[in-house]
DNA sequence: TGTACATCAGTGAACGCGCGTTCACTGATGTAC
DNA sequence: TGTACATCAGTGAACGCGCGTTCACTGATGTAC
């Protein structure tokens, strides 16, 4: 085995890292976004010494497991988002919400960690902006065939205020927002946050004592905030 | 001055919680919801085993927290709206929800208590329940005020699901709710989640580097959120 | 009005714990000749 | 193919810090007679 050695290390080096950021994703669920390096290496029975083998500082690992996170839901979401047919706006649409709500209940604390109250103290670094930015693409690939279809146009009750187009047309520059009238950008991103209040009070227990079947709910207010997509 | 020592006493004790309501109440800006008992008393100047004279334990001032939070905030809401031409439905809900997002913006630090990821290890006690719910009952009486008068009705799209009416008829038998059709309701908690959507990704930083007028931004939202309403 | 007693606020030391990060080090694994 | 050297993973002790909570205590403030 001559040149294999490397690839060796490496592939032990890939291992570990994969087996930190487990063990602190597990973490997560109980200490939330402090969560402790050398309760970390402890559960991997290592000195938390070792640790900095492999990530500069706390920080970095937060940062590792929140980019791990942006692209677990991203990728998550395309893929639902992938398996329906194409015309189909309004079930591409349905199926991404679902499937954001789904990734969310199933990954709470790190839903927290993405969509909470920021960590005091800590700022995430440019890197995470990408991965972050993966669902909204998704959305917007979304409005812009149906814009193109002909399905959804710009009502006259959107004026916007000049503010806040001048505000979307820097959104409309970047990459996966090419081409879409912003008045329907604005009415995406709008609808974007309704879905994300929704999916916060009912992880962050907004809707306890109130709502008993979370799906029936989630589903109703949905297909409501659909109908004001124009989908 | 013969029984008025009582007095004297009680209001030193009043004060002191007040002092350490404050201190705390600054400190959570910094450190998020993982206060620390130590550093307010120090502040103080008091020994850290004092505070367990007006506190039972370091939850139990975090309880206190968020029992005053949801009270500051319940009693601007209540203020703002009533300020309002009581006939003026669209003009009540729109100050309303500037009411709270004004709130929000000026209390940083407890609106991610009261609406951020949960605490964790924490458990909010029943006391908070009360003083949850203020904000939300300004917000069905303006609807309930709009049924009475004409303004509001259900529309055909608003058949409810049955485990979502009868969710929703659990909570028209609590007080503040009583007399609203449960369609109407729905629709309104849709409203309040798609409302506390918008200022969570206003204050969480989820728009950084896309929002820049966020008073114009939050405005354009909540007319085309009005509107949907029905007001 | 004056005195004995109970209540209460506050102290300071201690318990037992945890944390992030640095540093000098040991061995094992790879690399270059 | 074998050997000398460099790289890397991992250790364990230490630094310096912070935390919540308990406990026995001192004085001051109030209360009852």
């Amino acid at each position: 085995m001559p040149t294999r050695s490397t690839g060796t290390r490496a592939r032990a080096r890939a291992q570990t890292i994969e087996d930190l950021k487990r063990v602190a994703r597990s973490h997560l669920a109980t200490d939330g976004a402090d969560l402790s390096l050398r309760s970390v290496a402890r559960e991997l029975g290592m000195a938390s010494s070792a640790v900095y083998r492999y990530f500069d500082s706390r920080d970095a690992l937060l940062t590792a497991l929140i980019i791990d996170a942006y692209d677990d839901l991203g990728e998550a979401t395309e893929q639902a988002e992938a398996a329906v047919r194409h015309p189909d706006l309004r079930g591409r649409w349905l199926t991404t919400a679902h499937a954001i709500r789904d990734w969310s209940r199933a990954n709470r604390a790190e839903y927290g960690l993405l969509y909470g109250t920021p960590v005091p103290g800590y700022a995430a670094p440019e890197d995470t902006i990408g991965p972050a930015t993966r669902t909204v693409v998704v959305m917007a690939a979304i409005l812009r065939d149906g814009v193109e279809s002909g399905a959804l146009a710009v009502l006259p009750q959107e004026r916007l205020p000049a503010p806040v187009r001048s505000d979307l047309e820097g959104v409309l520059g970047l990459p996966g927002f090419e081409g879409l009238p912003p008045a329907l950008l604005a009415r995406g991103m709008g609808a974007w946050a309704a879905l994300f209040g929704l999916i916060s009070f009912e992880l962050f227990g907004r809707l306890t004592n109130a709502v008993h079947d979370d799906d029936a709910w989630f589903d109703y207010q949905l297909r409501q905030l659909t109908r004001t997509l124009g989908l």
